[in-house]
DNA sequence: TATGAATGAGAATTCATTCAT
DNA sequence: TATGAATGAATTCTCATTCAT
């Protein structure tokens, strides 16, 4: 793929991406997307072979997006715990620094319009987080917690932590004093009773 | 109303579930909902002047269902540890018993499809739940957390063990253990810190 | 038929006058008839067999409705000119003394929605004027003019006095002037030149 | 807008008029419509946004024709006399030359289904008209008549006429006699009095 | 490779009419 | 005779996708 290739690729899913966000998924049709884009209606399949294409090459952008704000700065030498702090801090950094990118990702999370051939391709790439997961269960720090439930409970504290950071407009030291406060409860609550 | 109309609204409100859960969202035209409810394509629109009010109908009837599901046994003279207690424990179970009620609700929920009529409408249903919390904190058991987070936080983490419950198949005593160490991370998690 | 009967007919003749005028031919149902009229749905065609029929009876209704103005004062016994002068002021007059239901009409003559049958019914009723008409013209009073082209003739000459005393919300005097003149211009341009 | 499609809209239009005059208003539909003109049901609407646009744009079409039918020959240094007669005859013409188009734009204008907007643009394309009627009042060729009745008048006058050419299937000089005859109606009756 | 007109199945909604009560 | 829920064909309009240029 030449690059100029990649970058209308690019242009076609910002444009997704912007229309999903500002008049919702139902009213967002194909000719609208490429209009946005400043390319033909036909060029649009030119790129991704169906709207369901298109679609998922969004997911997979969206969550790139997100892995690429999460990734600087990873504390790999001070050991696990840190590491599932800094990705659960910046996670939740991201959410409040784009909402729309996160909330539309979220959306598409329970939408059941992406496929299963993404959410593989997905897993290489964010792979990296189960295996943290994995390796702090096995120094102990999570208790009897499974893995699945502690990703779930990873995700699940973070989700409503941007969520109510948005709802209040958070910023600065109040947000990051909330931020706080989410990581607390969910390393309080998870770790294994003394 | 009489009951026959009830009838045929929760009969075309259910058709509507089975759909909605079977085919997804997107693929569900009145049409289907009404050939699957047995009903003409008209009659639904003797009952419901929309298609989004239908979804609005649907909205409501799975939260009713939810809360039918909830409010027996309520603790009430036990204290307010108990009664959160005993309405998450519950959401728990229900997500786990109706999986394909509670996964539409959630679907629905961050959907955008819902009127705000109705969600003001449930305000007045569920509006207890927001009365406990706020008791809660008063009493000093969520420690610094905001009303609002620590709404979303008793969501994100009941809402967590249902999906792994869900994913795992868990039933039995297996699951009690499950929803048991889900509510001990969130009341962990969320007591001040001594 | 009996008196109630005929009353209901009426009532439901003059709700289909009503909304017709109000809303509109294209978005004026039966069923929003019946509950102008205050009746159920069903019953309008107890009345009517058909949507069609109801509409060939409002069409009756309001010819013999303006027949009924026009007739009173009728001046048999002063020569066949004062006589369609008669008839011709006196639907000037119906015209702008209930604009809805003249312009009704106009527009039922004009769309083909209105039965042969009822045509032929109403050349009973109003066929006298056809046969004033012959008798001018056998007087001389038309020049050359065909009978065809002398009724074409007054109706348009009647209706553009009308549509402009309605425009210009003539009244009083000024009404009576304008239908004058209206006649006037009939009169001279259709009598015999010397 | 290019040469092929002016062309298609221009098919599009002849369409509607062909089967509002054959089936009627009532009962012609958007996909009949498309069908009759050989294009899919979608392409209808890639010409105009909607059937009221569609109708706007016959109207236009039409009126549009009956100038350029009209406006060729005009004796523009004969006389305001020579000019109105002018315009009365060849509109007459028109109307015997094109009895379908004639009797659908009279139909339209009393339907209520144009759009303001059409009416304004067509005042651009006719207003010559009224001018040209302002200019023979101010001498005194119409007594006392003012403008808007005037040109009521002229329209009347002319639409009896065609209609009853059309009833009796004039052709040749016993339709030129019969034009004469109602311009003479019109000019006799009109013209101040001595 | 880019274009955008053409396509036609499918969507939500309406409505004249029927018929069991 | 009156009722009004039920019917389902018909309507306007949308939209993912194709394909000739």
């Amino acid at each position: 793929m030449t690059t100029k290739a990649r970058d209308k690729k690019n242009q076609l899913i910002e444009a997704t991406i912007d229309l999903f966000a500002k008049e919702g998924f139902w009213n967002t049709s194909t000719a609208r997307i490429s209009k946005h884009a400043g390319v033909a209606t036909g060029t649009l399949f030119n790129y991704f072979p169906s709207k369901e294409a298109l679609i998922d090459a969004v997911y997979l952008h969206l969550k790139l997006e997100m892995k690429a704000f999460i990734t600087p700065g990873y504390p790999a030498d001070e050991g696990t715990g840190a590491c599932i702090a800094h990705v659960w801090r910046r996670y939740a950094e991201w959410g409040v620094h784009s909402p729309v990118h996160y909330q539309l990702l979220e959306q598409l999370r329970l939408s059941n319009l992406v496929s299963q051939q993404i959410e593989d391709r997905l897993m290489e790439e964010i792979g990296f987080m189960h295996e943290l997961i994995e390796t702090a269960r096995q120094q102990g720090l999570f208790g009897e917690v499974s893995l699945e439930f502690a990703g779930a409970l990873i995700h699940a504290t973070v989700t409503a932590t941007i969520n109510v950071a948005l709802a209040h407009q958070l910023t600065g030291p109040a947000l990051q004093k909330h931020i706080a406060q989410g990581l607390s409860v969910l390393w309080t609550g998870i770790q294994p009773s003394k």
